[in-house]
DNA sequence: CGATAGTTTAGATTATATCTAATCTGACAA
DNA sequence: TTGTCAGATTAGATATAATCTAAACTATCG
């Protein structure tokens, strides 16, 4: 991803490009996975400069706020993030608990009045199930006893 | 609902029908919204018997693993909770975060190798917008300065 | 009865997130 | 160039949610 780029997103949402907020941005544009608050906190201080914990948590909240990033939706303690590029939906693994991108398609909205009086802006899947390495490690019942 | 029901399906579980773990149950199947743990230690608490903070985590806990209860995939801090009665969708509020059920409905599954070796085991929607409370609040911009 | 497995409990501990107040930085006007 | 100031960063304190610990309680089965 281009450097640039980033620098422009950012600016173009009012935020001004720190190295900081570069390196978070840069990093979730990095990923497939949904790294936690702290993970991106490790990674990003991995290299230089070094980000204060506050300063990833400051970082988040406001790429979130401006649509950059978005809090994903999943089960467990900590917020998990993705860096809002390309729409998509979300598989959810079972047994390991990853959370991994799946390609978007349409989904089939329902007719309207099925949610009443209520606003619809968009609408995800979430598949459930075990993921590539999870499914390959569960080989078929009985058969490794 | 029925209090033998419940009794019935927490034994069938291999769980002891505790008044604690009665008392979440009931609860949770008692709600359409999605309550923490901390919501739900308040409410069965303001009946007998009381129950402790760590018996509503472990009662959860027991209740999620044996499959009676999950918790819910959404955003925030603290983990909410669902019994698992009939199966539906979720709606999230864009401004006031309540997660509400939607009635279910069968979502076209992508076409197989879609997902990869994925194992998939159910597929959910979760909707975004305004719920009717927050959409009634936010009429048409500009009419209300 | 006593033995045992499962459950509950208060309080300590850990993990995650937010707040505070001081400091730093960079854009820009004088 | 220099001073100003809003925005950004920081360490550490605080808040909140979840888990752990070890002791006590309860129901069941001889
Ligand atoms: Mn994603
Ligand atoms: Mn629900
Ligand atoms: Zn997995
Ligand atoms: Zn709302």
């Amino acid at each position: 991803m281009d450097a640039e780029a980033i620098k422009r997103s950012l600016e173009g949402s009012g935020l001004r490009c720190t190295p900081q907020r570069y390196a978070v941005m840069a990093f979730l544009m990095g990923q497939t996975k949904h790294p936690t608050a702290g993970e991106i906190f490790e990674a990003v201080n991995r290299v230089d400069p070094r980000s204060s914990r506050a300063t990833i948590y400051n970082n988040l909240r406001d790429l979130v706020q401006v649509g950059l990033v978005r809090e994903v939706a999943a089960e467990g303690r900590a917020a998990r993030f993705d860096a809002k590029g390309m729409r998509h939906h979300h598989f959810i693994c079972d047994r390991c608990g990853k959370v991994e991108d799946v390609d978007w398609y349409d989904v089939s909205t329902p007719e309207s009045g099925y949610l009443g009086t209520r606003t619809l802006r968009e609408c995800e899947l979430i598949f459930r199930g075990l993921c590539a390495k999870c499914a390959s490690r569960r080989v078929s019942p009985r058969s490794s006893s």
